[in-house]
DNA sequence: CATGAATGAGGATTCATTCAT
DNA sequence: AATGAATGAATCCTCATTCAT
């Protein structure tokens, strides 16, 4: 519980809940990310936080609604990190190199994806199937923070450390390999022994220089 | 429905089904894909594919069944071109480099993804809620799969081609940014334009020399 | 159960309906009628029937359409009278006198009103309620009905039999004593003993000639 | 407000009501003949009052006990004039004619319903449902008002202003006359133009003469 | 007096599955 | 083989009522 509290506490911070409000989210978190939305009941839920069905829809309207207010808050928690500090980052630091850049951006991922598993686990079960939630996904997720990434590579492109390419390009490149290495950690085999130093030495490595010799 | 034929075809060769199995396979496939297995329900199902309800459970003994006897042969189908002809196409070409053995993978994988879309999604979403097919995807799959990528790999690093780092953190490194490339191209963001030969070439130039200059 | 099956016949004459879905309606009319549409619960109806509370929604999409099934085809049968049969007998026999019409009409929805009775408590109950039924009873009922008793009215003061008045005030004035007999008879209270022959007698004489000496 | 207060103070003079309680009836009145008792839930009830739920049930143990308090006062403000007004009329001025007794006991009527408009709509739909309502009906309204106008009637036989008829029935006659006037002006057309007036006096004369010439 | 969160029984409705035809 | 009516458990949700504050 005092696990889940954290999660709990990172994702909502300010807002206050009630105790009963806060069995429920961690008890829908857990059931979403096992069962899926779809496959599991609102008794179910219930039932794991110890309250009355009732009173899932006395805080929420709908069972999608506890779905949404559960994944809606995520999606501004995890472009923060990406829009106020690595944009910053670089302005700050104009002498400041690529290889140290990726290196911060995946590790402060790696930390968030870590805290944040089950719910970003419903997130990608959940987004192709609810148009709202994709809607929000798109627009405040992966438009902001693609606009960001897009104008860090050109200032490293401009300083002559990485190569020509259309930034849209090398974005996907870069961002499909940071996130197939922290799902292949921590979604895939999260079972596996990680010696995630060494992974995120890598990774980076390989993202700036690739596997040929 | 022609098109879906050819899916079917490309699915099931061998196998003889009744006309009416066939629609419920492709009406399954459709709903499934479209909004998650649990989310249909099997008159849904009776409808689109113009049969009775009935019909469908004289086929599959339950609706868990039908989904199975969907995804299962698609695992088999993933395997072939892998398995068959990348292994041989190594083993037979020694000369051939990893640059070209690469182009070949891609392509492989992209006709076939593009074709076989909707069951794709239907196993990228079901897979982790269903144990059984969970099971078969890593004892066929992500095993057998992976184990022929260490060998070519080992190949291409005996012959002096890739750098030294295990062979299992490089391949996660280029499975991942192949899936990385194919999954934007045709699940994340289809309705884009995307010139497939540039970005074949860019994926595999990215996989053999990073970005950095 | 022959006396429902009496009232079934006479609601649905040509429509087909299975067993169950007669028992359905049987039971819902009797509980409709018992305890109000909104106070009756669909399991109530279900066990009353016999049937699966599943077997109720599979003849009517909701609770409501299945209230509106049994209702609606009740305006039609209610107005076939006025519209067929009265209606030719003013034209046909120009010299019948208003007395004999009187009479003919009254024992006409007597009949009626005693074989629907508990359709109709249902309809006086829930047609304010549903907007529906509301706008059915008005187009079909209210305003056919009342077109044909104006012409009616003008005939037989045409013929000199009937003091001048403006026949929509007269229709309202003749309307109303005769539900006012119909339903003190079979509503209010239908338990007392009725000599019905001297009641219609007493109120046809009432609406020619008032009570004054 | 101001006419909702008025309906109040007319409903209930004596009784103190603290605000909040006023509010309630006043809502509950308003949900209770717009939807139907059944189909109305207290907490709608407590939005439209502006009051917390748990306040209903501390003014009325149950929804039940809200409907009843509403409707049985009414009862005793129906009785009123025919008891105490009309019966001393006719015993004080033994000279009267029926007819201006019907003129005052209509329009005394009228204004009657025209004030409690929605409270008696809410009569007719739950008396047939609620027992305890149905019984208060009868023995305080139907018997008491109806053996008064039996009374009356007798009284003008007597004066020979009247036909002889059983005055149970003359009652009957009588009294759907005046209430068939007095639902169709406010109940079942309010909507349309009236001129109360002439209508009043056309029912007058209906009642003493007929409609024939 | 008043609140409103909490309850859990009960509501309408859906669903996978069965079975007589 | 195919049907589709029937089932009844399970689902999401509502409601009158309670009770600690």
């Amino acid at each position: 519980m005092s696990e889940d509290e954290l999660l709990l506490e990172q994702l909502f911070d300010e807002e206050k809940f009630t105790d009963k409000q806060k069995k429920i989210i961690v008890a829908a978190i857990e059931s979403f990310s096992e069962k899926g939305y779809a496959a599991t009941s609102t008794n179910e839920i219930a039932k794991k936080a110890g309250v009355a069905e009732g009173t899932i829809f006395r805080h929420y309207k709908t069972k999608k609604e506890l779905l949404v207010s559960i994944i809606a808050p995520l999606m501004t928690k995890l472009i923060g990190p990406v829009i106020v500090n690595d944009f910053h980052k670089v302005l700050d630091h104009p002498y400041e190199n690529a290889e140290d850049f990726l290196r911060a951006t995946i590790e402060n991922r790696r930390v968030l994806i870590k805290k944040l598993l089950p719910v970003i686990k419903i997130m990608i079960q959940e987004i192709p199937f609810q148009p709202e939630l994709k809607q929000q996904f798109l627009d405040q997720i992966a438009k902001k923070v693609f606009d960001r990434i897009l104008i860090v590579i050109k200032g490293f492109q401009d300083k002559g450390q990485l190569i020509e390419m259309p930034p849209a390009s090398m974005a996907r490149l870069a961002v499909t390999s940071i996130f197939g290495y922290l799902f292949s950690r921590y979604i895939f085999f999260p079972e596996s022994e990680w010696d995630d130093e060494l992974e995120t030495e890598r990774t980076i490595q390989f993202i700036l220089h690739g596997i040929a010799k």
